[in-house]
RNA sequence: GCCCAGGUAGCUCAGUUGGUAGAGCAGCGGACUGAAAAUCCGCGUGUCGGUGGUUCGAUUCCGCCCCUGGGCA
């Protein structure tokens, strides 16, 4: 999310001054209306990556999304783009039939696929769709071939795995902080240009704050509903972190807050 | 002080004609291959305010006490 543009205030980007103390790649570069995709991003970084190498200068990779840092560990496979057309009207049927009938038509074109997906999975079985349409090819066949990670050399892999409360209350805080650094101002300016139709739709707290400013909503549900959900959000990603990321080296809040020092030497002794 | 109405899960409440209780939201666990700040799947987590009594058995009936809200003084 913070590769959009518009809101850095609302998808807490690195502040200017962050980003001109230390060059910062991949951020506030993609319209709000855009479409966006694990695939471009691993593009994105790949070349970003590559421009550094060329520098002799090292990447720090920070984020919070597992399956963006699986694109890169691990690779994706090459399916190819997907007409938007294609897309377009996928995502009406999902909005007209509903996800159950979808999944019965990804039974008839891909079986395996929509054997392991869940009745009301709609973006996964979305997603089988628009790729026979486009490729004639289940998608479950796609995933059976070989990946090919994007870092090449080897990298230190630090996770960082946070006490559940004080995450929490960072949460919180995160949300007002946001609010009076004048948030309302940046989203409303934002919207000017129309709602965001992609991914950007998704932004934590846009569309509470949306409401706010049609009046459809008080401040003050707004915010907790915010907070709520951007709770939820580290919940998951607590989770992948703590299944998906096993032989990553973890660090607990208590840890890395008090050993930072430990953590900073780690990285340079590994690297 | 008196009279009502309440006290049940973290919250808002339902319910048990007496056999230790269930919804929504919150929360917790899990999945994750191109929308991932997404999309899903699973799971009640409880001294039924306290204390005596009646009863084989009380969250439920009765007494007293405590707390909250409203009314009368």
């Amino acid at each position: 999310m913070q590769v959009y543009q518009g809101l850095p205030l609302l998808t807490a980007q690195p502040t200017p001054q962050e980003r001109g103390d230390i060059p910062h790649y991949l951020f506030d570069y993609v319209g709000l209306r855009d479409d966006y995709s694990v695939g471009r991003w691993q593009n994105d970084a790949k070349e970003a990556l590559a421009t550094l190498a060329a520098q002799g200068r090292p990447a720090i990779i920070a984020g919070g999304t597992g399956l963006y840092f699986k694109a890169l560990t691990e690779g994706l496979v090459d399916i190819p783009d997907i007409d938007p057309e294609i897309r377009a009207q996928i995502r009406e049927d999902m909005g007209v039939k509903g996800a159950a009938e979808l999944h019965r038509q990804l039974s008839a074109c891909d079986p395996d696929l929509a054997a392991r997906l869940p009745l009301g999975d709609r973006q996964r079985i979305a997603r089988g769709l628009e790729v026979y349409a486009m490729t004639g090819r289940p998608l479950s066949q796609w995933q059976n071939e070989p990946t090919r990670p994007v870092l090449t050399q080897a990298a230190v892999q630090l996770c960082l795995q946070p006490d559940r409360q004080w995450l929490y209350a960072r949460c919180d805080l995160r949300f007002d902080e946001m609010i009076s650094a004048g948030v309302m101002r940046e989203v409303e300016k934002a919207l000017q240009a129309g709602r965001p139709t992609g991914s950007a739709g998704k932004i934590l707290g846009l569309e509470e704050l949306r409401a706010v400013l049609e009046h459809r909503m008080e401040m003050q549900d707004a915010v907790s509903q915010a907070k709520m959900m951007t709770r939820r959000y580290a919940k998951r990603q607590m989770t992948w972190f703590r299944n998906q990321m096993m032989s990553w080296n973890c660090y607990s809040e208590q840890e890395y807050y008090n050993n930072s020092d430990k953590i900073v030497q780690f990285i340079s002794k590994n690297s």
